[in-house]
DNA sequence: GATCCTTTATGATTTGGATCATATGCCTCT
DNA sequence: AGAGGCATATGATCCAAATCATAAAGGATC
């Protein structure tokens, strides 16, 4: 899997859910506009479009964003093992449930009008694990507006620049 | 179950999760700042707080803002019968399922850039089932600018004020 | 009926982020 | 080494939404 390749678009029948085992995987939707927006990161050890096992299509693009290696579990397997395997299906289903929460935490976030503090609250929650303009497409905001926003946190001291394009909290 | 109760408060111990059997339970965030966020409204024959199951707190307020009753069901009755009931347990892990593509297509229009556009897509999803003010706090809007764009909307004919505080696509 | 509160509604002003423009550093490919 | 592309970075300008202000309509309560 290379970067820039592309695992499914959006409204293709859905086979399955993924695993990453090496590299990065984004889940995105592109707007009427061409603009990306990103729904979800997996890393190694992640998994992504679970919730297609309930849907007939998949309602995002996977990109890989970092080369690496994917395996497909198919729908039928997790349907049969969460039929023969209570432990399994509660495992899933918590999947599931954690992913609400952290998608509501999201959506409290995105909330956040000022730009710095929407940016602070993300970098605190771990966001900035990519690009900076990544992290743009994920939290609404212009990467211009972006780069200003770390530069500002920085120059207030709630962040330092360690590296051209490295932010982190101070410790 | 009066308008303005108190179904729990974030961050109490769950206990389980409720089914409305008729009025209208909104869960909400409140910011640092003291403004609400609007993250999910329950109506009659919806459940809320499903993902409690798995979490030791709940992670936002419920608040009646319709009367009417719900039950509550408790945590370990959920449990039980997921282990003892794969059909039921299917049904709920399909629940959170649904709740996750839903969570994304609400992401997907809160990065809608344009007021008129996010409210009009707003509108088409459904979204308009409250008062305007309410529908602002859902979008990421000021309730000032969410008249506006309704009005202009109703201007440009993308949809039709059929009394006050109430609007409507056309047919 | 009077009072209070919320929602609806719109106008005026301000501002923060989008957009446009430009430039440099870095990586990859050839 | 050279070329192209992407991420980084910042400056200038513009505009749309936030904010502030005001007011009327409707509902609930006394």
């Amino acid at each position: 899997m290379q970067k820039g390749d592309v695992l499914f678009r959006q409204d293709q029948t859905t086979s399955g859910l993924y695993r990453v085992d090496s590299g990065c995987v984004t889940l995105q939707r592109t707007g009427l506009d061409g603009d990306t927006l990103t729904l979800h990161r997996a890393v190694s050890g992640g998994l992504f479009a679970e919730a297609s096992v309930f849907s007939a299509t998949y309602h995002c693009d996977a990109i890989c964003s970092e080369a690496g290696s994917v395996i497909k579990i198919a729908k039928a397997d997790i349907v049969a093992t969460m039929q023969s395997n209570p432990t399994f299906s509660e495992g899933f289903t918590r999947l599931l449930a954690v992913q609400v929460q952290q998608y509501r935490a999201h959506i409290e976030l995105l909330a956040i009008p000022s730009a710095k503090e929407r940016i602070l609250a993300a970098v605190q929650a771990g966001y900035l694990d990519s690009t900076v303009t990544e992290l743009a497409t994920r939290i609404n905001l212009s990467h211009e507006a972006c780069y200003r926003a770390l530069r500002g946190l920085c120059d207030d001291e709630f962040m330092v620049r360690v590296g051209r394009g490295k932010y982190a909290l101070p410790r």
